[in-house]
RNA sequence: GCCGAAGUGGCGGAACUGGUAGACGCGCUGGACUCAAAAUCCAGUUCUGGAAACAGAGUGUCGGUUCGAUUCCGACCUUCGGCACCA
């Protein structure tokens, strides 16, 4: 058994067939036990598993792993995300169908996982891309369509007029079709949405009860959802001296601000207003259908970013709006500043207590009208904060807070505006014109409308073999496909041939893993299982996924279906894996990317870098910055190889080691073979151990100072670590505490026959601790140490409290805060004693002779500052 | 632009509740073993001065609170994530 050397590659094979042949990690209900659901977030099978996601599941199979050996019922799924963009664009590339490629991709990510050694229960595995899988989404869908909670509304998307297809944000670059490169135009189409917003408030005020939630998260969310209070009010279109106009049209505003609408200079439309065109004068006509125009182009984010501080685009059109507070008409512009999906819309402008009002202002010379009196010394320009209301006829005077109440009110009484609560958060749109995704279960009637396909005729099932070209959906080129009868009315009717969002997939997907093969949507287990009680997954899910999870949460659970509020009780989002980048320019200024694979760093006496060189020609390149690992900088390192040449351990430590999850984890060749070699030292460190054969149980009442100072490191470290897995998710200062340890090990060289049983229950300690990060190795010591049941159904270690009494205590002294001693004393020495042993001390007398103490600190225990002067 | 993070030795990071800055690992330097190399083991390694004891400086920048600040407060700089059709 006791092989001398170690070799990852059989002991990890050899051990995950044991794994495999006990059907070791499929989960039960058991009403009995704790039940302890840990979720990652199931990943898109893009071909290979790549760094980020060896890390995001690595964490998830240490809690799950440590969980199971604190005894709880552990479920660990792992699914497919396989509707999405990537697959077309790689059946354009490869000529294949995006089902193809989908499900090759699967398997051979499935035996990466697998060769990873990660702890899950293959019985519950699901593929979003399956009818089994989305017919449920559909019948879901299918009735929220008769609550009134999809509807279908006209939305703008990317048209690409040269392809003739709808493009994905990403697929347009400055601009442009990705394909094509035709300049992209916005189009308005019908589709469908989710009533997200009725959820708003819900949503928001839930997150004050997910305390194991990221503070990052909650206030990232909070903020989207954007809750804000003011009112609604409406304004009469008028000419520049205030005469309505023949339709006596209005114009409805929203602004948190009605206390400072006597500031109002101007008031802005939206330039997707639906009244923008019908309200600009004819002189005006063509200078704001060009600044339209462009407007349009842009998307939400680069207008927004564009709009920079220092000039905001707009025009004039021409008319004016009423105040309704002075009466007096402002002139009426179109602005990209202003977005058509927030409020109504419109805003009333007030430079004089909104930044962005004021910016415009200055820069299209309209007046500013300060309606809060800013501080004396204020330099600045709009003023945001409280103050006394001024140039305010009737609120002069009075707080922000009391103006603005006195304003609903006038407003509200004279039957113009109204209180309102805004929110930022927009309805979900839920349609993409694209083939790879799971069908809209809807049918367009001539006579009858859009109908829900009804349950019986569901699923909709996409065709998966199909020859994709990538300019149209396949669905939406086969007229047979489309074609059907109205389930109402009988008469000839067509499908609709847009496909869901794949974020709808991922909305629910963590309760289906918990019935597989029900059939219905969920059943009972699901209430057994949930809520999730750790999710783990990259911070870039922090809003838009996780907002749509914790929606659809509530969808199930009013259909229901589930319990509770909210689907995950704690949650953790770890960081990207980066990578230096290196590079290498051509003649002609090209830039070259080079893999840090093929790159040797030359470094001084000290160890810093002086240059480096490409292995394979020696030539010279360019160090450039650490980023995201990514294909466009060539700095991807494949896991595959490591696992391969070092082993899964070793991928799974070094992963675990190099730092805290949720920060960047930034990839390193030599830090890999530092996990290798502690690894490798462990190893040899047990055997060495073992060769003395066997060991004689703990005396703990004959052992020698040395040989208790051993186990009391063993249960401090035993404590420390349980609390960094479990608590802190500090896996990084897990394994440095395990490896400190390791080291008074090597040095421990007592071979009395309690010293030897003192190392025999440090490293079984050592072994269940660093179980849940390198389990392969871990399995095999165990048996090497003698123990018969397996580590995988073994206990995590007790802590022996008394083990962990200290005799002495380290109390750092300082005079005026500078550190000029350090005592060992007794613990709970009061503070007198502990002056009294510090003034012994030659440095602590030099620094305070002569001098009149003044004041004293004492930290039991810990320090003690004397402050003289 | 808006929202959210992060910034500490040559490098990744540690310091958990305001109390020893630099644990652990990498790299580097020196040594042992070896014919030699690799591997392994031992010692050193924030900077400046000093043989040492020790002293001074030091956690992105500037300022504040405190006996004491990597930690709290204010302003700023840089980098990263998200911004609704990448997932």
């Amino acid at each position: 058994m006791s092989e001398k050397i170690y070799s990852p590659a059989e002991i990890e094979l050899r051990i995950q067939q044991i794994w495999a042949e006990n059907d070791a990690f499929r989960a039960h209900e058991d009403a009995a036990g704790e039940k302890y659901y840990c979720l990652s977030m199931l990943p898109y099978p893009s071909g290979a598993l790549h760094m980020g996601h060896v890390r995001n599941y690595t964490i998830g199979d240490v809690i799950s792993r440590y969980h199971r050996m604190c005894g709880r019922n552990v479920l660990q799924p792992m699914g497919w995300d396989a509707f999405g963009l990537p697959a077309e664009n790689a059946a354009i590339s490869n000529d294949t169908a995006p089902a193809t490629w989908t499900y090759a991709n699967i398997e051979h990510m499935k035996a990466q996982f697998k060769r990873l050694g990660f702890a899950y229960d293959w019985s519950r595995e699901l593929t979003t891309c399956k009818p089994e899988y989305y017919r449920w989404e559909q019948l879901m869908f299918t009735r929220l369509m008769k609550q009134g909670l999809a509807y279908r509304k006209d939305s703008e998307v990317n048209w690409d007029p040269v392809d003739q297809t709808v493009l994905a944000n990403e697929q347009v670059i400055d601009g442009r079709g990705w394909r094509s490169g035709a300049l992209v135009e916005r189009k308005s189409i019908p589709q469908w949405f989710l009533r997200i917003t009725d959820y708003a408030e819900e949503l928001l005020t839930g997150l004050d009860k997910l305390e194991a939630w990221p503070d990052a998260v909650k206030t990232m969310q909070r903020n989207w959802i954007g809750r804000s209070e003011g009112a609604e009010f409406c304004m009469t279109v008028c000419d520049e001296n205030g005469v309505p106009d023949a339709a006596n049209r209005q114009v409805t505003v929203f602004t948190t601000r009605p206390d400072t609408a006597f500031g109002m200079t101007y008031a802005v439309l939206a330039p997707e207003h639906p009244m923008l065109a019908t309200v600009t004068t004819h002189e005006r006509a063509a200078e704001v259908s060009t600044f339209v125009a462009e407007a349009r182009l842009a998307s939400e984010a680069d207008r927004l970013a564009e709009a920079s501080s220092e000039r905001k685009r707009g025009v004039f059109i021409g008319a004016y709006l009423l105040n309704p507070f002075t009466g007096k008409p402002v002139p009426l512009y179109t602005a990209d500043y202003v977005l058509m999906a927030y409020g109504k819309g419109a805003i009333m402008a007030v430079p004089g207590q909104d930044q962005r009002d004021w910016d415009f202002a200055v820069s299209h010379n309209l007046p500013i009208v300060r309606t809060v009196q800013p501080p004396a010394d204020w330099q600045g320009g709009a003023w945001t904060e409280d103050g006394p209301a001024i140039n305010s006829a009737w609120l002069n005077g009075l707080s922000v807070i009391a103006a603005k109440e006195k304003a609903i009110a006038w407003l509200e009484q004279r039957g113009m505006g109204e209180r309102k609560v805004n929110y930022r958060l927009r309805d979900w749109g839920v349609s993409r014109q694209r083939y790879w995704g799971c069908p809209i279960p809807v049918i367009y009637c001539p006579q009858c409308g859009a109908v829900p396909v009804p349950e019986d005729q569901l699923p909709v099932v996409l065709p998966e073999s199909v020859s994709f070209t990538g300019v149209q959906s396949p669905i939406k080129t086969d007229p047979d496909w489309r074609k059907t009868m109205c389930p109402q009315c009988g008469v000839a009717a067509e499908r609709e041939t847009d496909t869901f969002d794949t974020f709808m997939e991922s909305s629910w997907y963590y309760a289906r893993y918990c019935c597989p093969g029900a059939e219905s949507q969920l059943d009972e287990r699901a209430k057994y299982w949930l809520p999730v009680d750790q999710y783990i997954g990259g911070i870039e899910h922090a809003i838009l996924h996780l907002m749509y999870f914790r929606f659809y949460h509530r969808l199930l659970r009013n259909a229901g279906l589930v319990e509770g509020d909210e689907p995950a009780i704690r949650l953790l989002c770890q960081g990207m894996v980066v990578a230096d980048t290196y590079y290498q320019q051509t003649q002609d200024g090209a830039v070259r990317w080079i893999n840090p694979a093929d790159v040797e760093v030359k470094r001084d006496s000290r160890g810093k870098p002086l240059g480096a060189v490409r292995r394979s020609d020696g030539k010279p390149v360019t160090i450039g910055a650490v980023e995201k690992m990514s294909k466009s900088k060539n700095n991807g390192v494949d896991p595959q190889r490591l696992v391969d040449h070092y082993g899964a351990d070793c991928v799974r430590l070094f992963s675990m080691f190099a730092s805290p999850p949720d920060q960047s984890l930034e990839w390193s060749d030599s830090g890999v073979e530092g996990a290798s070699r502690f690894l490798r030292r462990v190893w040899t460190l047990v055997m060495t151990h073992l060769e003395a054969g066997p060991c004689v149980p703990l005396d703990l009442a004959v052992l020698s100072q040395e040989q208790r100072d051993i186990r009391r490191l063993v249960h401090n470290t035993v404590a420390k670590v349980s609390d960094d897995i479990s608590r802190r998710y500090t896996f990084n200062t897990a394994i440095a505490a395990i490896m400190e340890l390791t080291n008074h090990l090597a040095r421990f060289e007592d071979q009395s026959e309690q010293g030897r049983a003192v190392t025999q229950e440090a490293w079984l300690a050592v072994v269940r601790l660093m179980n849940p990060i390198t389990p392969h190795i871990c399995e095999e010591l165990w048996s090497a140490l003698g123990e018969s049941k397996p580590l995988y159904a073994a206990c995590w270690p007790e802590v022996d409290e008394s083990a962990r009494v200290r005799s002495q205590v380290t109390v750092v002294v300082q005079v005026n805060g500078k550190v000029r001693a350090r005592l060992e004393l007794e613990p709970g020495m009061e503070q007198d004693k502990a002056m009294a042993m510090a003034l012994r001390d030659g440095n602590v007398q030099r620094h305070t002779a002569g001098k009149e103490v003044r004041k004293i600190i004492h930290v039991p225990d810990r320090l003690l500052n004397i402050v003289v002067g």
